[in-house]
DNA sequence: GACTTATATAAGTCTACGCTGACATAGTGG
DNA sequence: CCACTATGTCAGCGTAGACTTATATAAGTC
């Protein structure tokens, strides 16, 4: 299975992002993402599996408390797979700087298009 | 639409890698495609509007030709996601340096494990 | 106009996956 | 031992999305 695949699920992804910030409990984890996307507990276990099975997280017993951290180690893929396309990204700030210059030299165009800013935080699924 | 949602999909992306290497017809696209996953035409077409509609990729008409190329700034949102786990990759690989001199200091043990490797090429439903 | 090629769209089918409630298992403390 | 907390697992359900076949639309040729 492909890191993609895994990280197609937007709860996924918000857990992902909880645990980047440090180690936490299945609990505390569920507690987030049930009042975020309004599932229950055995949906967001399932989804912890899945991360698990997948080599993204990391998991200790504490008591009948498990305890799960990240492993970005497949997220590698990721960043290997998105590899292809920053060559992309340059030709494109390179072109915009050179259209901004142009615009200076010119003094009679309006502004270029602003880029796309990126989101923030994962939406929701009940924001979908 | 998040980009890791549009992603989820391995033909969306096996689309997207044909594009990186530059411009190509809807029929070549289709044809490399229904070839890996043994897809339809239309199946192929569903994808392409998926990703034309959600801005990963630019088209323009030859005849009765459509052109398909990559638009890769959708593909920013990935990486500004990564950015948080970027750390402790960084970490790893410290460590990594450090058990590395420990080794040769010690000259006792084993070669440390060595990291996953990435898969260069996505995996088509196929083999699955 | 009739025909061809190219490919997008429409409408319907199917199943994988994400969900649920129930409950099993593990651990702790009195 | 019992009651409780923590959380993973089970079994079943529903639907979103990926698929299909049929065909519409666009562009070009003779």
């Amino acid at each position: 299975m492909h890191a993609f695949d895994v990280l197609g699920d937007p709860v996924r992804r918000r857990i992902l992002e909880l645990l980047a910030e440090g180690e936490q409990t299945s609990g505390a984890v569920s507690a987030v993402i049930q009042e975020e996307f309004g599932i229950s507990q055995p949906a967001v276990s399932q989804h912890l599996r899945v991360l698990r099975e997948n080599g993204f997280t990391a998991v200790r017993a504490e008591g009948t408390r498990r305890l799960y951290s990240v492993d970005s180690t497949p997220l590698r893929e990721v960043d290997v797979w998105l590899e292809r396309f920053r060559g992309f990204w340059n030709q494109r700030l390179d072109a915009l700087a050179t259209e901004i210059a142009r615009g200076k030299r010119e003094r009679r165009q309006g502004s270029p298009g602003s880029p796309n800013a990126p989101t923030g935080r994962t939406p929701t699924r009940k924001e979908k």
